[in-house]
RNA sequence: GGACUCAUAGCUCAAUGGCAGAGCGCUUCAUUCACAUUGAAGAGGUUAGAGGUUCAAAUCCUCUUGAGUCCACCA
């Protein structure tokens, strides 16, 4: 043994050989209790990042419950990560300064195909590296065809069952990316918008958005408000510098009297609040606002601008025409942006696919309440309820090709959708044959909330029925509504049991001063370079070591360096106990009968104290309290064994006591297996020398 | 406007009602020693503030102050 633990003489050889043994792979065992975690799929886009790498938590319960003797499966997988690689594939085609337009639609689809599966080795590479125990034999695609005919069956499922609809609604629209999204996906952001006030005929409005003015169907006062009363249900004509137009005034409870003038004009196609309003009072739904971001024929000579080109030019002509009585600049509010290119969503009618939330919602929150599903820390089942009452339903129709393309079809003859698994033979009520299939991809987490049961049903069904539900879902907090809550969602929908057991989310990856992580900042960290640095095992122990689970933590280096102190103590001890081996076997000094009192008493507090820190230990992990378990063996293994025993037994040792040698050793061993969770590579290569090249794990 | 989290050593953070701790930094000493990626000793705290519950509070409750995160349709 060196008198330095060096990572890189062991760790990608013990890899290999945990590879090439097989321990990974998990199969039925009936007289064995399953532990399952299905690993969150990374998106096959891109490296990995410091987030990926807490993933540990899981490696930790895996190797954990291995070593308790359950039967251990953890999935490893990939997400195609539809609108995300399609943006990052997107801004790489832009280098060679081409676009998404310069390719068929199969041709760009191939392209990014290509793209994603070598990203995708890439980044289960870099898994390895990290030294998960991950079951690659049976890793799984969110686009692998198998995984697809779930998908569809789950959506065909939900549409038999009356759970999906397609309807023209108001959706949040990136006219720069090209598609629509879900509720979730929007990013508010607080910003300066000028807030007009205009002449309206007689009244007067106040408004963020005048260049809508050409969709307005309808002016709405409170029913309540004195001032107005006089209008209400009359007809008025407006100018609206194109034209003059006759609308009617309608009374709604949603009109602030406080707000502006208290006079609000109503343009269902473009303001959720005013789509609800127009429903109520059957307005008419004026489209003015094309999916390219320019004003449209209704828009007079305006047609072909920019939304913001419009609104200056418009608030130009207004100024002229006398219409515009004042601005107030300095307002502020919170305007829809996209959450990837940043720009100022549109809302506008679109036809799509939703799903209808509440029956799935409503399962879901039982399973919870019920603690069928347990979520850890508990703090987090409050928001998982608060999300699982206020989700609306849900967009999952996206305009992009990069995704898996929506099982439905027109018929063009009916007009009439269907949805089918296969493309339809004929038409039911027509009973021609001439589909067209929807141009639309699912939202991808369509299909990655359906992860834990998809990828096990298609390994086999025993496989499922040993494995399912699922033991733990581990993941980071900020995607509780994204993921787990749908999984919970779909996941009982489709096989009427819950996806998983429990749940634990972790927190997120900060920098040494609390900030978050972003390229423009230039404080990313990338953990490839930290194992290549200190190993893997120091990285691993620096992400669990002295925090609290499911909080934010903030990433030093110099605590990287700290914890590959620490593995480089766990070798000393152990090269300690070498060496003396050797020095014993050599000279044969074998002094078994000391009779030193010292001695015993020392050994049998070491014992006692060993017996406590092991029962602690296996409750601590138990509860998910890895930090607290780790530190517990850093103290007792660093500063009671290293400092305080070896420092105790040292000269019977060197004098050739066996028993005291012996002792020492048991106790070292326990300890490397506790540890073996946290740092499994420095604890493998030392269980390995002692052992004769036997594995600790297997 | 609603919810959540946080405030503890110089810095970053643990401590799940029972002697206030760790990592890094700082001071002094130690190197034929398993390890200087080390060891020993030490300095450094009114646990943000006020009140309450308790035999016992950093921890539970109430309020105040400050920081952060998520959510919410005010045109």
């Amino acid at each position: 043994m060196e008198p330095k633990y060096n990572p890189k003489n062991f760790e990608e050889k013990i890899y290999q050989e945990w590879l090439e043994k097989n321990i990974f792979e998990a199969k039925v065992d009936k007289k064995k209790k399953p532990f399952s975690i299905i690993l969150p799929p990374p998106n096959a886009n891109a490296d990995l990042h410091l987030g990926h790498a807490m993933y540990v938590y899981e490696d930790i319960m895996i190797r954990f419950y291995k070593l308790q003797g359950f039967e251990v499966l953890w999935l490893p997988g990939a997400d195609h990560a539809g609108f995300e690689t399609q943006f990052v594939y997107e801004k790489h085609l832009k280098t060679q300064g081409k676009s998404r337009f310069d390719f068929k639609r199969e041709e760009l689809f191939q392209n990014i195909w290509d793209f994603v599966m070598k990203n995708r080795s890439k980044m289960e590479e870099q898994l390895k590296k990290l030294g998960f125990f991950l079951d690659w034999k049976k890793k799984k695609f969110t686009m692998d065809q198998d995984i697809v005919k779930i998908v569809y069956q789950t959506f065909k499922k939900l549409y038999d069952r009356g759970l999906v609809y397609r309807e023209k609604k108001l959706v949040n629209y990136c006219t720069f990316c090209g598609t629509s999204f879900s509720d979730l996906e929007v990013v508010y952001k607080e910003k300066n918008s000028p807030l007009y006030f205009i002449k309206y005929g007689p009244l007067e409005v106040a408004t963020t958005r005048p260049e809508t003015i050409f969709g307005d169907t309808a002016v709405a006062v409170n029913p309540k408000d004195k001032r107005y009363k006089k209008y209400i249900n009359q007809e008025i004509e407006v100018d609206m510098v194109i034209k003059k137009v006759k609308l009617k005034v309608i009374a709604d409870e949603m009109v602030d009297m406080k707000f502006g003038t208290g006079v609000v004009k109503i343009t269902p196609a473009h303001d959720f609040n005013d789509f609800e309003t127009g429903k109520k009072h059957k307005l008419e739904l004026r489209q003015v606002i094309n999916f390219d971001g320019k004003l449209n024929e209704l828009a007079g000579f305006y047609q072909g601008l920019y939304v913001n080109e419009a609104r200056k030019k418009l608030v130009e002509d207004l100024k002229n025409k006398g219409l515009l009585i004042k601005v107030k600049e300095d307002y502020v509010n919170r305007v829809g942006t996209c959450y990837k290119c940043g720009r100022i969503l549109e809302p506008l009618p679109k036809e799509q696919w939703f799903i209808k939330i509440s029956p799935l919602a409503k399962k879901a929150k039982e399973l919870v309440l019920k603690e069928e599903i347990k979520i850890y820390p508990k703090r987090f089942k409050k928001i998982l309820i608060w999300w699982l009452d206020n989700f609306k339903d849900w967009n999952i129709s996206r305009q992009i090709v990069w995704g898996i393309r929506i099982p439905a079809y027109y018929c063009q003859s009916t007009k009439k959708w269907f949805v089918s698994i296969d493309l339809p033979s004929k038409c039911e009520v027509c009973g021609e044959n001439d589909f067209l299939q929807d141009e639309d991809t699912f939202d991808t987490w369509f299909s990655s909330g359906q992860w834990p049961f998809a990828t096990l049903m298609t390994l086999s069904e025993d496989i499922f029925n040993y494995f399912y539900p699922t033991t733990v879902m581990e993941t980071g907090y900020d995607i509780l509504p994204w993921w787990v809550a749908r999984m919970i969602m779909l996941g009982y929908f489709a096989t009427k049991k819950p996806p998983f057991k429990n749940v634990f989310l972790h927190g997120l990856v900060r920098d040494k001063y609390g900030q978050k992580m972003s390229k423009s900042k230039g404080n990313v960290v990338n953990p490839m370079t930290m194992i290549e640095k200190y190993g893997a095992d120091a990285l691993r122990l620096s992400l669990i070591f002295g925090v609290k689970e499911g909080g934010d933590l903030n990433f030093s280096e110099e605590k990287v360096i700290g914890m590959r102190n620490f593995c480089n103590k766990i070798w000393n001890m152990g090269r300690f106990i070498y060496i003396n081996q050797i020095q014993n076997s050599k000279f044969k000094i074998q002094n078994l009968k000391s009779k030193s009192q010292n001695l015993e008493k020392l050994i049998n507090q070491l014992e006692k104290e060993l017996k406590e820190i092991k029962k602690k230990y296996l409750r601590l992990m138990k509860e998910y309290r890895f930090s607290q378990s780790l530190g517990l063996i850093y103290e007792f293994s660093w500063h009671r064994l290293a400092d305080f025993y070896i420092e105790q037994l040292k000269k019977e040792i060197i004098n050739g006591n066996i028993k005291a040698l012996e002792k020492l050793s048991e106790v070292y061993f326990e300890i490397l297996k506790m540890i073996h969770p946290f740092a499994p590579f420095i604890t493998e290569a030392i269980w390995k020398i002692f052992h004769n090249q036997k594995s600790l794990i297997s």
